[in-house]
DNA sequence: CGAACTTTTGATATCACTCAAGGGACGTGG
DNA sequence: CCACGTCCCTTGAGTGATATCAAAAGTTCG
């Protein structure tokens, strides 16, 4: 059955249980990817979004541009996440979709959407229950770097980020893959890359965590919680 | 009518052109508001919310308390807006709402909201259009905490407060009513107060804008927002 | 009028930034 | 298969923005 490795079920599941026939219509729609390659713009600031992506593998970021140049990356996406669900009712994107590795990645059309909204009451909860994580994900993020050092930033997101590949299968052993760039990281939690360069150090100075080849493993997870003051309960994934 | 100092209708009707059914309803709706206090919590971190708060009047705020005591402000609730609207799907809030000023304070029933939006789609609409400039707003303020300096944050929230304000008539000549402490601005920002306050200084001195006893008045609006890198578009207010 | 906040100021400390350069790693083309 | 370019990570040195601590001055309110 697909619905292993299909992170749109695999994500959904923790938010309701859903009956076979919901597996079947979230299979169906999850169906038709194409590849797209790392650092190529889904949806970009000023667009009308015309429906919805869906992040099937891979890593996206959304970001906000300032006109100084600097970017501020604020949410990731991860397979099984979704672009704007209620994009139909805002006319222009505010901020831009970009893929961070190869994607896989699925288009569905409003119409789409909202008969699967209608025909599964089940999913039309998920799907908001979704966008209410998001949301709650996006004032975790802002007591993040409004409040934290940069050790705690980091270790906080790493902390997330966990909790959301294990709920789609893609963490093994607290380690997962992880394809930014320490410029990204900066760009994540409003700090410099050499900053963030040495926060990591020290991160693996203490013995938290190893970071190579675009992998990241938490080796010592109770004590990076510590540091993070993280709370999974936000992400209502159960993690 | 009512029309004019009901902030809700003031507010929504910024977003869909209300018809005086609707108006109706939101009036109705609207009544039956207590008197609370400043400085006292609506809705506490934790709890299961029961319904809708609807403030008519005053200032209050959502917040994130840290295991540290250091508080970080996730958002400013002006007349008109709601707590949260599909509250009723979370088991618990993550966060903490509370007054800064003396509030008026509507309590609206789960069933009362689903009557509302089944009514009227228009209301409906509406009402889902403006958890999504909520939720732009907290992007905005996480490029604001994330990237910007101290004076660049204290002005884009000023120029932010000033569009809202005004959408619902609470302002004039570019002045408007802010019963803040500036420790509350640092909670805000992930300043420290000290700051804040060297901060307002020098805005003061480029004479941009003027506050005292609670009242912000901007000076000099075109330059604020150039400081700010304001762009109103997020709010959907037409400021 | 006094108590409790809030704002302001000064002095000092620190975290994080910038600039600059060197050292991988990786891929591409010769 | 090597040479080279590019991108990323790392390091060092110096600077700057913001925090902390402490106390005085101003404000508000019972």
């Amino acid at each position: 059955m697909g619905d292993i490795d299909n992170p749109l079920i695999r994500k959904i599941g923790h938010f309701e249980a859903l009956s076979d026939a919901d597996r079947t219509i979230l299979e169906r729609v999850s169906t038709g990817s194409r590849l797209i390659g790392a650092r190529t713009s889904l949806i970009r600031e000023g667009d009308r979004p015309d429906g919805v992506l869906l992040l099937m593998e891979g890593m996206a970021c959304r970001y906000k541009l300032r006109s100084t140049g600097q970017r501020q990356i604020i949410a990731y996406l991860l397979p099984g996440d979704l672009s704007d669900l209620d994009a139909a009712l805002l006319k222009k994107m505010d901020h831009t979709i970009t893929t961070l590795s190869v994607c896989r990645v699925v288009s569905i059309p409003t119409d789409v959407i909202e008969r699967l909204i209608t025909e599964s009451p089940t999913i039309g909860r998920s799907l908001r229950m979704s966008t209410l994580v998001e949301e709650a994900t996006l004032r975790e993020w802002l007591v993040n770097v409004g409040s934290r050092s940069a050790m705690e930033r980091i270790a906080h997101l790493f902390c997330e980020l966990l909790v959301r590949f294990k709920a789609i299968g893609l963490a093994h052993n607290n380690s997962y893959a992880l394809p930014l760039t320490q410029a990204d990281l900066g760009e994540t939690m409003g700090l410099s890359n050499v900053h963030v360069n040495r926060s990591l150090q020290e991160l693996r100075r203490d013995g938290l965590i190893e970071l190579k080849n675009r992998r990241l493993t938490i080796l010592d997870l109770p004590r990076l919680q510590a540091v993070a003051e993280f709370d999974a309960h936000y992400l209502r994934l159960g993690g």
